[in-house]
Order: C-alpha cells, then structure tokens, then sequence
DNA sequence: ATGAAAGCGCTAACAA
DNA sequence: TTGTTAGCGCTTTCAT
C-alpha cells in the first residue's frame, strides 16, 4: 500500500501538503495539487483507513449480531442492513451468537475496542429467556448506540424496528374466519421467542372474540421432525380447516402434507404462514404469506443507526419503528 | 473508552509500563503489574483495536464477498467462514456482490485499504460470464491474499475450496440408474454459473454411457415461474421417472408437483436434488440430497486463509481443496 | 503556498 | 525496573 509519506518524497513535497492537495484544500497551489493527484491516481493511492479510524476516532463500521445467519428471514434483514449501509459508505462486520448469551455479550465486547461505531443487533433465543440486558445498557453507556430488530429488549432504551406480529397474526387468522373456517390450527417452531408469543396471541384474540370456537396450536421444537409432528396433529384433529403457522417452516410443510393425507387445499384447508417468497414456492398451492419485508426492517434500522451516528442523537431520544406486514395472497387460500 | 494513557496517569507511572505489565513483560515488577491489573479490571480497559491495527500492520479482520446472502448455501458457507473465524480471533466483513462484477471490484478496492487482511470470496455470476479476473490478480498482487470457493477463477493462481460438483452429479445419477431408471431429467436454474454446468456435464456423462438412453434437461432462468416450467415440463416428457435437480429449490418443487400430478414419488419418479437439510423437508416424501457440507467449505476456506496469513505463505504456493458431497438418501429414491 | 509538529492509542527498541 | 522516544498513516493547527 502506497503512503502520503512516499508519494511527499517522490514529489519532494511535505506530507502535508500532499494530504491537504488530496482534500482539495484551498491553500495548496493548482499546479502542485495537479501533480499530486496525477502521482497519486497513478499509483492507485488510497488513504489508509485504520489510519484514518484512528485519527477521527470513529469507523464507518457498523457491528452487527445475528442469532442465526441460516434462518432466512435474518439473512434478508442481514442483506437489508448491508445493502442500506453500503449506500451511506458503512462496512458491517457480522457476528453470529448461535442464540447463545455468552457469545451474544463476547461478540459486543470484542467490537467495543474501537472496531465499530454502533450496533445492530437481533436478541439471542437465551437472552430473551434470561432476560439478561445488562450488556446491552453497558455498550450504549460507553457510547456505542445499538438499533434492535425484530426481537427487542423492552427494557433497554434504544432505537428499534419491529414487526406488528400480533395484528399481523390477528388480522390472518381473521381473514381465515372470513372464508367461513371454523377451526383453525396455529402452528409454531418458535414459541420460545417473544415474536412466536405475539403470533400466537394475535391468532388467539381472534379465534376468542367467536364465542363458539377454540384455539388448537401444536408448539413444536427446534429440532423435532416437523413433518411427523405435523402429520400427527393432522390426523388427531380430524376437522382443521384452517392453518396459521408462525414459522416459515410450518406454514409449507403443513400443505403438503395436507396435500399427502388426501386433503384439497385451499377448498378443505386454507393455510396462511410467515415466509418470504422463495420459500412460498416449496409448496403445492403456493402459501399465502404474510411478508415482513425483512429487506426494509434491515434497511430501516441501519437508518436509524447511521442517523443517530451522524447527528449525534441524545441517549434517550429514541424511535421504534414498526414496519408493517402485507397479506400476499396465492393458492394456499381461498 | 479507556486509554492507556489514563491508565498511566492515574497510576503515576509511564504509558509504556502500563502497557509492559498488561502485556506480562518480565520487565516489570510484580508489585506494579498487579497494580496496573487492578486497575484495567476495574476500569474494563480493552487495548483499542484500531491503534493496534495500525501499529502491527494487520487487522485480524477478513473481507468476505459474496454474491448472495439469500441463497441459503452461500449464507451457510458464511456461517461456516464466521465461526472458523472467530475461533482464531478473527472477524469477518461482509460484503454482497449481487452478482455484479462492479460490485464485487468496488468491494474489493474498498476493503484493500487496511480494513482486512485478506478475501474470501464466491465470485459473482457477471464475472463468471464476462471472465474478468484483472481486480483479482491486483487485489493478490497488493499483498492481501484470496480464497475463492464454489465458483473460483481458474486463472488466478490463489487458495480455492470446490465441490466435486461433475463426480457428485455423475454418482448420483448412476444412482438413479442403478434403480432401473430410463428417462431420467436433469433440471436447473443455474445454468448460467460454472458450477451449474458442471453438474449437468456430470449428469450427462453418466446418461451418455448408456447408448439407448439421451439427455433430457429442463434449464430455467432465475426469475422463471419455475413451478410453472417444471409442470409444463413434466406434461410434455410423460416418461421422466427420475430427475436430478442441480439447485436447491428444484428438487423439492418436482418432488411436489410430480404428488400434484398424480405420480407416486418414489415409486414412479425418483429425485434427487442439491439441498440443505431444512429445505429437504419442505417435500413429501422429503428429497434425497447431495450434501455440500457447506460449513465445512466455509470453514476450510478461513482456514487456509488464516493459514496463509500467519505463516505468510508464497504467492504461487497455492493449494485447492476439494470438499466431497454426500448423498443423503431419503425418500424420494428407491 | 508550503512545511513542521502534534496527536489519535499502541508497542518496542533503547536509555537510564 | 521504569521511562523516553520513535513510529504506524493520517489530518490539522500553527508557523514560515
């Protein structure tokens, strides 16, 4: 890598003037600024940016933690966020706690040294069950803003964007009683997430507010084989006519295997799940999604971040975004 | 964030003690360095890792570029890079090329300005196609080193990690001959990258040894209805009783709608597919895979980057490694 | 119009 | 055993 100081000694200048001639200073003399930037074009000069990190004590460097980089709708937020901080000339450097604590507070320990300039970051599975925030308020008392999504800490003041899951979940399932279904099944992979809790409690308001019907959910885990679990609960409960899964998972393999155990879907099963759109085509009717837009969740928290980076936003001057779902239709449902 | 120099000052000693004894130089005296100890614990000091960048002229930071966090692949490579990573106290920055050859010279260029060490790349679609390998040499040239996976350069001599992308292909279709299969179809949508070529020279060369049998390959573009191409596809080619699908979602959207259409899978049509577990189950019966093991190639490219790096190996001694797939039977085959 | 010097936080050779 | 100093690459204030 080319340096000020060897392109001052090869143009007998001082280093100073050539870096104020890079910049564009108006004290540096046209002929000499010519010569500096043809010297420093031809050797492809580029400032030194740890140097620079250095000097002006901030990064262009945005921290980002995710629980789980092979769950897609992450992975689009991810892209989301990249893309958006891409655009503002922010680099992000990604770490992944597995949905583990310990590896969640390393991660923001290890970025705290001067890596990174703020956070963006999604709550770990453990974290949400200990309820452990402390790390969280430390980083942003040492002056490290953090921007939560999707799954948040309501206890730590901070810059956040959310999905309205419950009037999401609600709204779906009211759409499924508006077919004429009368007994709609929630499925969910992630009931130990706060976001699986709000979907299932936006799919019970709404079974609730009909006297005459119950809520029926099957709550799977992880790594329970999903199909079985589904199949399973398919035939104990002879007369669902409709699904609201949670996951992206569920929703897809619930029509299928409706399909398999002899079923016509939509006409004796409507079926309506959180998924993105390549996922969406896995099944046979294609499933009606409920679309979080992780792209603009991603792209909307990296706004926040970089704004409060650039303006300098008190501690305590903050915003929680809620990016609405959208009901994308297909054949899943009637 | 706490510096040094505070340190120092509030112990009444010298910034370089300081720095000795919490770096356990034998130089200093047992007394001070508890001392010093103490009072970093206390004040949770952590070295600044910009300043020590630019003093030992590394970042322990790797650039990882590639083209498409959303394919779910791709996305579990990265996974495997970030935990290689991790363990040997690096980080990763991530960059998305989408596939365009600007994109991914722009990354390139940004990152070589003392941001990271080296690259770990997927190269993108465009540059496959246009052959440009220009911004890799130079990128080399400069002293950061590349590894390349899945879709490498031939011509730029650097660490590669691939897949036995032909042998795979080839195997798993004497496999599906091996059942007795005739007319056995070979679908894609990523024809347009080397990998996607490969496999279908694989599955050919598999079908040609076989005089009375012909190749009969169904090639979608990205943006295709690709539920629709394959429906289409297996009403105009009555007698296909196996396929190999050399993408992830091809494989389980035949499984489907070859159910859809009335077929028996595996009893009439066998599939088997390029896939991921969790993607395997969104079929019924669920797909047979070729496994890439894409951790493993993630983790096999951290490691002959890092390898390279503390070691500083030469330019031209370069290694290949290849990462052999397994096929996971399951029950969409015989 | 140009240059010298300080300083960002750190390490390490050298001096005391 | 401890401290002084130089230097990593850069910007910027203050001379000249």
């Amino acid at each position: 890598m080319v340096t000020l100081k060897q392109l001052a000694k090869e143009l007998n200048v001082s280093i100073s003037t050539v870096s104020k001639a890079l910049n564009n200073s108006e004290e540096i003399g046209e002929e000499t600024v010519k010569r500096v930037k043809e010297l420093a074009e031809l050797y492809n000069y580029k400032p030194n940016k740890v140097a620079l990190s250095l000097k002006q004590n901030k990064t262009k460097t945005i921290g980002v933690i995710i629980p789980d980089i092979l769950n897609h709708f992450l992975a689009k937020v991810l892209f989301g966020i990249e893309r958006e901080a891409a655009n503002h000339g922010y680099n992000i450097i990604t770490c992944i706690s597995n949905e583990s604590l310990e590896k969640e507070k390393e991660s923001l320990q290890l970025l705290a040294n001067g890596s990174v300039d703020g956070f963006i970051l999604c709550v770990a599975q453990e974290t949400q069950m200990k309820n452990e925030v402390q790390h969280f308020k430390s980083t942003i008392k040492k002056g490290l803003p953090i921007v939560m999504f999707d799954r948040v800490a309501h206890d730590v003041l901070c810059d956040k964007v959310i999905v309205d899951d419950f009037e999401s979940t609600y709204n779906a399932t009211k759409s499924l009683l508006e077919e004429g279904r009368k007994q709609i099944a929630f499925i969910s992979n992630i009931d130990d997430l706060s976001v699986g809790k709000l979907r299932e409690r936006g799919y019970a308001k709404a079974i609730l507010e009909n006297p005459e019907l119950k809520v029926l959910a099957l709550r799977m885990g992880r790594y329970d084989d999903h199909q079985k679990k589904i199949r399973t609960f398919f035939e104990e409960n002879k007369g669902i006519d409709g699904v609201v899964a949670a996951d992206s998972a569920s929703g897809v393999i619930a029509i299928n295997m409706a399909a398999s155990l002899g079923f016509k879907v939509p006409e004796d099963v409507s079926v309506i799940g959180f998924s993105s759109k390549s996922v969406s085509n896995h099944s046979i009717p294609r499933l009606t999604t409920i679309r979080q837009h992780a792209k603009d969740i991603g792209a909307n928290a990296a706004q926040l971040l970089i704004n409060r980076l650039q303006n300098n936003l008190g501690e305590d001057d903050v915003k929680t975004k809620i990016v609405k779902t959208s009901l994308i239709r297909s054949g899943s449902t009637l």
